[in-house]
DNA sequence: TTGTATGCGTTATCAG
DNA sequence: CTGATAACGCATACAA
């Protein structure tokens, strides 16, 4: 009893049950109970109910460490994200969850709070651990991930990012070419003045490339920009804009994601400015928010859950020996149009 | 290498470097290895250096899986919650996680989608990976779910609720003081009849539950109730202002959510309601969101990080054999009084 | 400070 | 369909 010290003691110096104890109640070998728990097909059903009956009698609990060891399969998906606390990549994260739990894989979580070095110390931790795969979030890694989980040969996906060799495989989209689609879209609207919000991270950056780019080929001057450590507070968002402000005003705002959009829409109904009237707002990832907050943000939807849901497809492919039909998957993204521009 | 399966096969046959390999390499016993792994204040300064040249040149990576077979601790906490995808768990979440991340501990993550069963299937699945703690959401569990963790003598901490004997140990809150709380504040400032959006799980209920008993004590009528399967999409609870209106007005209303009060917030810039002259909203949670929509809303804070960040260290503390102060932590919650009420 | 012997609980291999 | 035996790779206990 976990919380009676003195018989939880007691238990604890008592030998958990193993198979060997479930064999011998059942009268078989352990390798029977072995394979009652795995391959139940391939028992006969009196052998089988023997054995089942035994497994409940004793409570037996499996010890899938020692099977880990034993198969050298652990069972275990590793996903390392910049933040939890970033709705888009929980939303990656659940997809994740979703395609692994039905094959009763584990996700085992790392968060690398956006550092890089922090992302190698967690590879080499889930390596050491012998996940059977990993999910890691953009296409740039600190030295040595790759080579290290090559070397291991540990089935990955990248997600998050594009590009043409990934270290295994990848699910992801361009956020060069979504920044772009981003500033024609404002521009075919006739928004000549433009901004940018946004995160520190090498994605975010890579937006405000491809919209940079394409605002000037698009003959708009410079994009005002506020770049932010935490890249998905509301209310830095808003304290970002009066920044901008401070060195004009552009007439279109571009965020790297709805959380900093609708922040920075809080913010124009405090300071009385008409949203789309004198100030458009576009977000990215089409969060459930956008769709929501009034009026309802034009944004750039990525599919993050089914991103997730893809990276465990391909990682649960590679498990069964099934080579990818695709190593590189380009999600693609959409502008979802609302009221804001 | 992973892209490349004959290489990989190549790779996959070699068989992996093992300590025994390294301790031959550094004319040593693998016994020293492990140690300069694991206590390495434990040998000599030259052994040390010798050992760790070795590791580096065969890039050996410890098999965490073998050691936790061996030792009988496996570095690991679990932690079960409805889903990722409401905010409220992911921060409490981010908070064990950096509580743990600096003792080397890993998370595993575990979502039952609000079904007990889950739950239970989650924990079975976790003592049979024989974690060194577990986290659970809520005191509201499967039957069998309190014995099979007690009889694992594995730490457990319960959290996002209170009560008197917890399975073993509890980092929360009343929820029902809560929902009481927020009843008698708004009656307070003359608010007289109320209603209440929520979710369908048990705390949520809870809530409810005291804001209900609250009203009624306080002389309000009825209060107008929308009970919502997902807890947390904005766009769900703007839809049930609606039902709720259906039959009739109230004055004020609780989420049991921000991003639900969020919701209700922007249903009512559409249907141009004045928040609070004619509807005050109050949320719960104080999420980042509810400091900077516009009019920045009432909320219940209860420190979901700081949640995650106790349960955390009550684990460490129980795993480090120290006996702990209290088994029962009640974090409380405080109103946070803005511009929505 | 370092080493030897042994066990951790399971699954793979091969045999029947 | 069932079983005997040998790994799996590391850590603990004890010894030197």
């Amino acid at each position: 009893m976990a919380a009676d010290p003195p018989t939880r003691k007691r238990i604890a110096e008592t030998r958990s049950v193993r198979m060997v104890d479930v064999a011998r109640a059942a009268g078989v070998s352990s390798i029977t109970v072995s394979r009652a728990l795995n391959s139940p097909d391939k028992l006969s059903p009196a052998t089988l109910r023997k054995v089942r009956t035994a497994i409940d009698r004793l409570r037996y609990v499996p010890n899938l460490t020692a099977g880990s060891l034993a198969s050298n399969r652990s069972h275990t998906i590793a996903v390392i994200v910049p933040t939890i606390s970033n709705s888009i990549f929980s939303e990656t994260i659940d997809g994740l969850a979703r395609a692994l739990a039905p094959h009763g894989y584990q996700l085992l979580l790392g968060q690398t709070q956006y550092r890089l070095e922090e992302e190698a110390a967690l590879v080499q931790a889930f390596l050491g651990r012998r996940v059977d795969g990993l999910v890691l979030t953009g296409v740039r890694h600190a030295r040595g991930v790759r080579s290290s989980v090559m070397r291991a040969a540990t089935p990955v996906v990248e997600t998050w990012d594009l590009r043409d060799r990934p270290i295994n495989m990848l699910a992801g989209f361009s956020n060069v070419a979504a920044g772009r689609t981003a500033a024609r879209y404002l521009l075919d609207r006739g928004y000549r003045s433009l901004a940018f919000i946004g995160g520190e991270d090498d994605r975010s950056a890579k937006r405000l490339q491809g919209f940079r780019d394409q605002a000037l080929a698009g003959g708009a001057g410079a994009v005002a920009t506020a770049l932010l450590p935490s890249a998905s507070n509301p209310a830095e968002a808003g304290q970002a804009l009066s920044r901008i402000f401070a060195s004009g005003r552009p007439r279109a705002i571009f965020c790297s994601n709805d959380m900093l959009a609708a922040g920075v829409l809080f913010e124009c109904a405090r300071l009385r400015i008409g949203v789309p009237g004198e100030l458009a707002i576009m977000g990215f990832a089409d969060l459930p928010i956008a769709a929501s907050v009034e009026p309802r943000l034009t944004s750039i939807q990525v599919r993050a859950t089914g991103m997730g849901m893809l990276a465990g497809q391909m990682l649960l492919g590679e498990l069964r020996g099934e080579p990818p039909r695709e190593r590189v998957v380009d999600l693609g993204y959409a502008v979802v149009e609302r009221a804001s521009t």
